[in-house]
DNA sequence: GCCACGG
DNA sequence: CCGTGGCAACGCAGT
DNA sequence: ACTGCG
């Protein structure tokens, strides 16, 4: 029986696979048969073709794939026969069985044979047309002659390459084949979702590069630099797809034991280029690509096809490897998605709307969403290494709690080994007997302690319910700062997450693409349905000189459209006092409250008694509830904002109190750092937490959000109050005089008289009318600590701040706290003290 | 930045 | 036609 | 009552 072989090799007590003799002969028309294609996830990834014959599958096993338009022959070895219903198999063959592994059916359908075949297969030539749900085409197996035993050597020899596929040779418009695209950007996202409008995949840590298949192979990363020959083992890229001239995206990523991606990892390889450096790198660190877009094919551009569709294409068209893979995707369920990329440590998830064109740059079409936290540690020891590794194994982290170091979780990937020896050499002259923590860990290796005196910056998926970091992936060692500044940065999203688990909200803010706009002259911009007539775009509102870049109007408007999400939220409900530039910031601003009479109809205004001597009048002010206003109010050359700390409905409320630190001397940021960090201990001994922002220009703003319960009187008390005792900590550097001849002698000038209706400072996120466009912007106690330049701000960076670390300023939205609350915590604590 | 006013 | 003026205003503290 | 201050 021809089935023989098969059933010796297999014990079916263990293995899924089918019996032999158990299937159905199956209908057949004509000269049609069928064919399976197996993909054999077994010791290496092949492919197995199968065709039906003399009532059982003639078998081969092909390890790099079909033969494509790149690669017309390709190695096949004829295996056993394996039975009928072989052609509707798939699962996983247990280990310890013969072909252990995952058995997927890649491609199924139907073949004609193009000559006899009953004659064929015994002499060794036969050609065939395949049609199947992926391959159609034309191709020749071949029995290759060779010495004794080579009788089982095949070829599969595709025999028109030009009539491969051809079905799809109508998709997309005829183009000849570009060259130096950029790849499509996501935009950060806040908030996963689930929508039926999106797909899924997970975000890769690596480097990003479209491959160009032509004859030969181009992978170009994003600033268009080559990156074939710097990893070899990618080299059939262009063998692993079914068709001769395409473009594909993907991602070239290094993987950890867990198969998670780092660009850490790869971090060795992204300079290499002698020949020898880089086969000796592609073996200690190898590199793989996953593909999840094409953008070409056959002389056709495929960019404005929707993304389902050229998913549909790539699906067809890709035979994944050992080294090139495909970028699974899950339609919907962005929050299953999500769920599992935080699990298991991955840096976070991307969603594409599937209905989206590709586009060469940052789109909302392409979201994503982040899992990965950040913070730094103190190493307080090391174990040793294990296996392959050298010099240790992981490290042992800790944050300050109550003034001891408390074990947080130890650390053992993302190392480079450059910086596996770096940091040796760092840690050893620190080696001590005692365990620096308060309650040592007991790792499975043994462990050397160390003097806490190194901090390494760690991102990691969550902490765990013990408090230990979960997924912790080393990303370097920090030299600016003091390990007794570390302490666990308690997640204030976290809480906020917990306390919305209720209702979902829709996403969080964005960073938005720029908008495109003419040089110079007047536009018609549409945002959100509202018809917005922007106008002398070209102004010059900051001249470039030595002391910083030059600005147009079109500038302040494209920042202001860009972080829109993150602004409005502070600025929604607060009247505002409009201070205009129209000139520039070296001419002279005024200032304006009543709304101008070009404003729209549909811009929330709100007419607001004036208490002004005598007059009983309204003045309308604008109120900037969302991006269009914005954008309305940044084309007057208001370049930044001023709402009032109280919001509707009751402006006698204030939901803010503010600290404003003036430094007596400009250059003096340095006293600004000093006294917020002595205001937040003050404020601290009231149970208050502050959030600082620079003021974007020479100062420092400390706002504290409270209820909306207390009258501005009251506000403005307790602000005198804090200020009083920060005064009398610090009378060195710290005067609450007014006039300014009599602040000689301080250097901080801590001003607690705005907390007064109408009063208004410098919105968060707004730019300041001193050169180089600074922006006020939040800062976390962390870089108080470690001190930071408030001109590093500027309306040419904050885009990116705001995309990496979100809005650190969202606690003044909601973190309302108790005043009456504090004051009870403050007067025990005068008390004592 | 733009309107209203006056020359 | 052009040039120009207007476009905010609170409350505190010190005198 | 006037002024400086932000």
């Amino acid at each position: 029986m021809i089935l023989d072989e098969y059933q010796k090799k297999r014990n079916f007590g263990k293995t899924p696979e089918p019996r032999p003799g158990g299937g159905l002969p199956g209908t057949r028309t004509g000269r049609q048969f069928r064919f399976v294609i197996h993909k054999h996830d077994a010791s290496h990834i092949h492919y197995d073709l199968r065709l039906e014959h003399g009532g059982a599958l003639k078998s081969w096993a092909m390890p790099k794939g079909l033969p494509t338009p790149h690669d017309r022959k390709k190695l096949a070895i004829a295996v056993e026969d394996h039975p009928l219903d072989y052609l509707s198999f798939a699962g996983r063959i247990p280990e310890g069985q013969y072909g252990a592994g995952r058995m997927e059916i890649w491609d199924s359908g139907t073949y004609i044979p193009l000559d006899e075949p009953e004659t064929a297969f015994g002499k060794g030539k036969l050609t065939l047309r395949l049609e199947g749900g992926k391959v159609r085409g034309e191709f020749t197996l071949a029995r290759m002659k060779g010495g004794e035993g080579k009788g089982n050597e095949w070829l599969a020899i595709l025999a028109k390459p030009e009539e491969l596929n051809a079905d799809l040779g109508a998709e997309g418009t005829a183009a000849p084949m570009p060259r130096g695209l950029r790849p499509m950007q996501a935009v950060l996202a806040g908030r996963p979702f689930s929508s039926a409008d999106y797909l899924f995949e997970i975000k890769f840590d690596g480097i990003r590069a479209l491959s160009y298949v032509n004859g030969g192979l181009s992978i170009m990363s994003r600033n268009l630099k080559e990156q074939a020959f710097r990893y070899p083992e990618l080299a059939d890229l262009a063998g692993h797809f079914l068709a001769g001239e395409l473009i594909v995206d993907g991602e070239i990523v290094a993987l950890d034991e867990q198969g998670v991606s780092h660009f850490q990892l790869l971090q060795g390889r992204i300079n290499l280029t002698g020949k020898s450096e880089i086969a000796a790198a592609a073996r200690a660190t190898p590199a793989y690509y996953y593909v999840f877009d094409i953008l070409y094919l056959n002389g056709r551009d495929l960019t404005q096809l929707p993304l389902s569709r050229r998913k549909e294409i790539l699906s067809r068209l890709f035979m994944p490897h050992k080294h090139i893979r495909v970028s699974e995707w899950v339609e919907e369920q962005g929050e299953q998605i999500f769920h599992f990329a935080r699990e298991r440590g991955l840096e976070g998830i991307v969603g594409k709307r599937m209905a989206a064109p590709y586009r060469q740059h940052r789109s909302r079409d392409w979201l994503k969403f982040k899992a990965v936290r950040q913070q730094e540690f103190v190493i307080g020891g090391f174990t040793m290494p294990r296996g392959s590794r050298a010099l240790f194994g992981a490290l042992l982290l800790g944050v300050y709690e109550d003034g001891d170091l408390v074990y947080a979780g130890h650390v053992g990937t993302g190392f480079s080994e450059d910086m596996l020896q770096r940091l040796h050499a760092a840690m050893a002259p620190l080696v001590q007997e005692e365990p620096p923590f308060r309650v040592p860990p007991r790792p499975n290796e043994p462990a050397k302690w160390l003097r806490p005196e190194l901090v390494a910056q760690v991102k990691f998926a969550e902490w765990t319910r013990e408090g230990l970091l979960r997924h912790p992936v080393f990303l370097g060692l920090r030299n600016d700062m003091d390990p007794r500044d570390i302490v666990r940065e308690e997640k204030i999203l976290e809480k906020k997450e917990a306390a919305a688990s209720g209702p979902r909200e829709p996403s969080g803010p964005e960073v938005l693409p720029p908008f495109e706009h003419p040089p110079a002259g007047d536009m018609w911009l549409e945002v959100a349905g509202r018809e917005l007539r922007l106008t002398n775009l070209d102004k010059e509102l900051w001249p470039g000189d030595g002391r910083g870049e030059r600005y147009a109007k079109s500038d302040l408007i494209d920042y202001y459209y860009r972080v829109s999400d993150f602004i409005v939220p502070h600025l929604a409900g607060r009247p505002l006092t409009l201070k205009r530039y129209p000139d520039g910031i070296g001419a002279g601003p005024f200032f304006q409250k009543e709304a101008p009479a070009e404003t729209p109809a549909w811009l929330h205004t709100e007419a607001i008694p004036s208490e002004s001597s005598g007059k009983r009048e309204r003045i309308r002010y604008l109120v900037c509830d969302e991006t269009a206003a914005l954008i309305f109010i940044a084309n007057l050359a208001c370049i930044f904002q001023n709402p009032w700390l109280s919001a509707l409905p009751d402006l006698a409320r204030p939901d803010i109190i503010a600290f404003d630190l003036d430094p007596v001397d400009p250059d003096d940021f340095e006293a600004c750092l000093e006294v917020a960090l002595l205001l937040k201990d003050q404020l601290g001994g009231f149970g208050l937490r502050g959030y600082p922002k620079t003021s974007g220009a020479t100062g420092l703003h400390v706002y504290v959000p409270v209820k909306t319960e207390y009258t501005f009187a009251q506000t403005r008390q307790f602000a005198e109050l804090v200020s009083i005792l920060c005064q009398h900590v610090r009378p060195d550097l710290v005067t609450l005089e007014q006039p300014v001849s009599r602040r000689a002698g301080s250097r901080l000038y801590l001003d607690f008289r705005q907390n007064v209706m109408g009063k208004t400072l410098a919105s968060v996120y707004s730019p300041r009318a001193w050169p180089g466009a600074p922006v006020s912007t939040p800062l976390s106690w962390q870089e108080v600590q470690r001190g930071v330049k408030p001109a590093d701000f500027t309306i040419a960076n904050i885009p990116e701040r705001l995309q990496a670390s979100g809005d650190l300023f969202a606690g003044v939205l909601f973190d309302r706290q108790d005043l009456m609350e504090a004051l009870r915590l403050g007067s025990r604590f005068l008390k004592t003290g």
